[in-house]
DNA sequence: AGAAACTGTGTATGTGCTACGCAGTGGATA
DNA sequence: TATCCACTGCGTAGCACATACACAGTTTCT
């Protein structure tokens, strides 16, 4: 979801009126099918290097991939694949996560499994794309952008909070955008249209919003760990012992700058995010 | 550098004057080492767990392991191993370093290196903290803290560009906090000190503009690779199947909100952040 | 019926981290 | 000076994991 912006910001990208397009993908993409499965040629074995094939890729993800025609009835699909290590994740973390772990929890080979993902990154994408479902109607929430912004935001952060390991598997290399990832950005950039904000600026604050949902995310991730206190109590040792050393951070720390506070995390970063939209907003 | 909010927003802190304390720490770490050293009881192989010993990492971190006595003199220090690696990641990324490539670059084996760090987690924390040196002397910025506080993110910035990994690598696990992370967020807060927010806010606010940064990097990680094209393409085509499903997205699109721009992408978000702060500031 | 496409599986390969124990080294100690 | 043993670097080995490949069984098309 995040790396929408990344890709988005990425190339001059044509945009072609949506018709007399469809053709040549569907064309293409069962052509890719077969020169994959067939292997053909056999040639370079591509080293070591990205085997990932986009366009397989993006019809898993899509769920544009063809029905097969004949021999037996799959035992599984891609969807309960994913929905197994969504399982996983959930219950404990991306790092439980492996091949021959899911094949276990669907009672089936390891191997079993390639026949419905193409590889492991693969399946992380589709289970991203899987947990973000549809996001939230914010045309239910009134008071203009500022609103709607706001509780895309927290809805946002509620999935993240769910589903914490979306933030490792988002983080790692690039993704491959799947439906559901796209119809969050387009919400949160609906939210914003009634402001006078450019086209860019619309997508720059998106992703400002997000990135300080992802980043509130990690916080508290690490903060969530079972083994904090032996870290934080030595941490703590550490920095006491070279208090001089880091005169501000001992004056922070004693004016209660890390005291336990029920406070939303979120709270604090959103607002001056959304205060300085505001600004931006009314300036232009 | 980003765990260390996470880490104090963590527990309750208990902070302690820095005095008669050295003396535990000093006397706990060779005891700790002795016994990881000699592995004593030799009882449980710890499962498949954790095997980070926080004393051990942080004594690492901040250079505090005692000097061997006698045998023969090490060929390296963990600081030289460090700098290797560093190297690989800068040239090949996160993805290229591992224990052997670091150990045949340095002419030893594998397991040579096992000598002077507990493991890659740490090796990594350590590449961390070694490149993050020293925070910029931000006392020489004039114009109060919002300037400083700009100058110490575009500081940032720079580093997050030059050596992109820190980002994967301090979005996997807790980290070990080593000196230099901490120097930054002191320098950052100490920036903040002469505005009349809280503690806590000055944090908060500290971290909301390092979320940025990392973000940001993020963005033009992802943009940097190379086999973007086809990806971009396809996804392209995609979105321009599907346009009807995402109006907003599709407007923005039109509007030119991807077009590409000579614009320091640091820009937009660091402005939003800091005129939001600033909004606290004079509302406070 | 037979061919073709597709399924699940067993086996094997390669990479990567790291535990364990050995042989040599050289500063500390007698 | 002779000795010792804390230390070094190394070879071997084990384990986890992703994935290639070929095979045998199953279903549908011709």
């Amino acid at each position: 979801m995040y790396v929408v912006h990344s890709f988005w910001t990425g190339g001059n990208i044509p945009w072609q009126s949506p018709s007399a397009r469809m053709a040549d993908v569907r064309q293409g993409h069962p052509e890719g099918q077969a020169g994959e499965t067939g292997k053909e040629a056999g040639a370079v074995p591509a080293n070591r290097e990205s085997k990932r094939d986009p366009r397989t890729s993006l019809a898993l993800l899509w769920g544009e991939a063809d029905r097969p025609r004949r021999g037996p009835k799959p035992k599984l699909t891609p969807s309960e694949v994913a929905r197994c290590g969504i399982e996983i994740a959930d219950a404990e973390g991306l790092e439980a996560l492996s091949m021959q772990r899911v094949a276990e929890t669907l009672r089936v080979t390891t191997m079993a499994l390639y026949r419905y993902v193409p590889g492991k990154p693969d399946l992380v994408d589709l289970m991203v794309d899987t947990v973000l479902s549809d996001p939230p109607d914010l045309t239910r929430v009134l008071g203009g952008w500022r609103p709607r912004l706001e509780a895309w935001a927290r809805a946002c952060w509620d999935v993240y909070r769910a589903h914490p390991w979306i933030l490792t598997a988002t983080g790692m290399r690039r993704q491959a955008m799947g439906p559901h990832q796209v119809a969050w950005l387009d919400a949160a950039l609906a939210a914003l249209e009634p402001s006078r904000l450019t086209a860019r600026q619309r997508h720059d604050a998106v992703i400002l919003v997000l990135g300080h949902v992802r980043s509130l995310t990690h916080q508290v991730l690490d903060y969530d760990e079972e083994s904090s206190t032996d870290w934080d109590r030595l941490t703590t040792d550490q920095l006491t012992r070279h208090g001089e050393r880091f005169p501000a951070l001992t004056r922070a720390v004693a004016e209660g700058a890390f005291a336990p506070t029920d406070e939303d995390p979120l709270n604090f970063g959103l607002t001056c995010v959304l205060e300085g939209i505001a600004a931006l907003v009314e300036s232009g």
